[in-house]
DNA sequence: TGTCAACTGTCAGCAGCTGACACTAGCGTG
DNA sequence: CACGCTAGTGTCAGCTGCTGACAGTTGACA
């Protein structure tokens, strides 16, 4: 699943493919259309198969799942935010390789995707999986293999052993861990819907990270005696 | 949905409530064992009503899905969690509340569940969740209702508003990041089942948060210039 | 042009899940 | 103790997501 999908971008030859490719981003488009307008959970297989004037059986040999559909856009920019990753010179520092390749694939995916469905209807389906409890799910899920693949990514860079140093997994989870926070408060009723404000709040999280961790709050341990509240067998205490 | 679950712990008055609770308990425990033992997928919900002598109808009185009958025990370790956070001193630096919160929620766990199951069978239900991807969706999900809480918590304790700063956020997803990818590797074929594995590869991976943001490989860069790699204007560069 | 393979439609069926309705068995009251 | 109330249950009927099997159609290629 999700392998070989290609979706638009490349031309394919033949009539035959053409046509095949046509009927996918077809489908992916009546989908995106009735999900953001009607709701997913309201929309059918029955009603995206006859809007392509398809047969249901047709829609599942191009789209695993119902929810598979939804994700067609999505993996486009998982799969930029990878390529980008991987092209991020050797020399510069993990964290801020990811950070790069974020704002580097959020550039392109205008382009990226205009082929296939107007980037308004992208954002409205960013955040209709978002807010539908049933997607959220399917996409914390492919967050967490692309996860995988970023930490193999970062431990190749630094040319470390996942199993013997754990910084490379730690790093990508608590970057991945924040920058999807930043999503779901960005998907929030409420909040800007546009490219850019989601771009900017990742940043602004992103920035916040280090300092979460190691700034003021937690230097603050006990100002006025100096002594540490806990004990020092962090543990199983 | 998981709010008057109650699952065990007090031992309700009425027979009809108790009769309630064992049907419930059952159901549970049937599930766990049918799913450990022949898996999630193969397992219809018909199989574990049959196995409590219950309609298929009941079962989902009890539970809303059949995902959700796998969380039973989960939602208790999490429940732990929040409630050991809540008790945490209120001095203690917010990232070392966390850990410690997570530690104590580990020691009580086995005290909390043993009425419901046996450890060593949820145990074996936590590495099926990891390895379902059905049930690692759902996971993940639940956890990060849960995160949104943890955030609420902490933003309290640090007198701090949510909205204006990103510290609570970021420092909760950050850490539950690390946590969930701990359970996950955890998770993987060919690692140590016992609770106190999974507590300290937890522990390893918590220590190992800060100097993976700010450690050497951070402070590596471009060591022999002195030249930072990146342009500053970090954003969207 | 004809053969092959890819693609599609139709049909039948399973599993998860829900609403409606009738029935049984605890519970509280007179 | 008898009685009514209602929470909890079973049965049935039905929708939706999804899959296997088989047959028909259409592009590719010799």
């Amino acid at each position: 699943m999700s392998v070989g999908q290609d979706t638009a971008a490349e031309r394919p030859a033949g009539l035959r493919a053409r046509k095949k490719q046509r009927t996918r981003d077809d489908l992916m488009r009546a989908a995106l259309e009735l999900f953001t307008t009607q709701g997913y959970e309201a929309t059918t297989v029955d009603e995206i198969a006859d809007a392509v004037e398809v047969s249901q059986r047709t829609f599942f040999r191009y789209f695993a799942s119902k929810e598979d559909v939804a994700f067609g856009v999505a993996s486009l920019m998982e799969g930029q935010f990878v390529e980008q990753l991987r092209l991020r010179p050797a020399g510069e520092d993990p964290i801020l390789a990811m950070r790069r390749a974020v704002a580097c694939a959020w550039e392109l995916m205008g382009e990226t995707i205009e082929e296939v469905a107007p980037v308004e209807l992208v954002m409205r389906a960013y955040r209709m999986i978002e807010s539908t409890p049933a997607l959220l799910s399917a996409a914390l899920r492919r967050g967490s293999e692309t996860e995988d693949e970023i930490v193999g990514i970062i431990a190749a860079r630094e040319h470390l052993d996942v199993e013997s140093d754990p910084r490379p997994r730690v790093a990508v989870a608590a970057v991945c861990g924040v920058m999807r926070m930043a999503g779901r408060v960005w998907g929030q009723p409420g909040h800007e819907t546009s490219v850019e404000a989601l771009a900017a709040l990742t940043e602004t999280y992103l920035d916040a990270l280090t300092p979460s961790l190691t700034g003021p709050w937690l230097g603050a341990r006990e100002p006025r005696t100096g002594r540490r509240v806990c004990r020092d067998d962090v543990p199983v205490g």
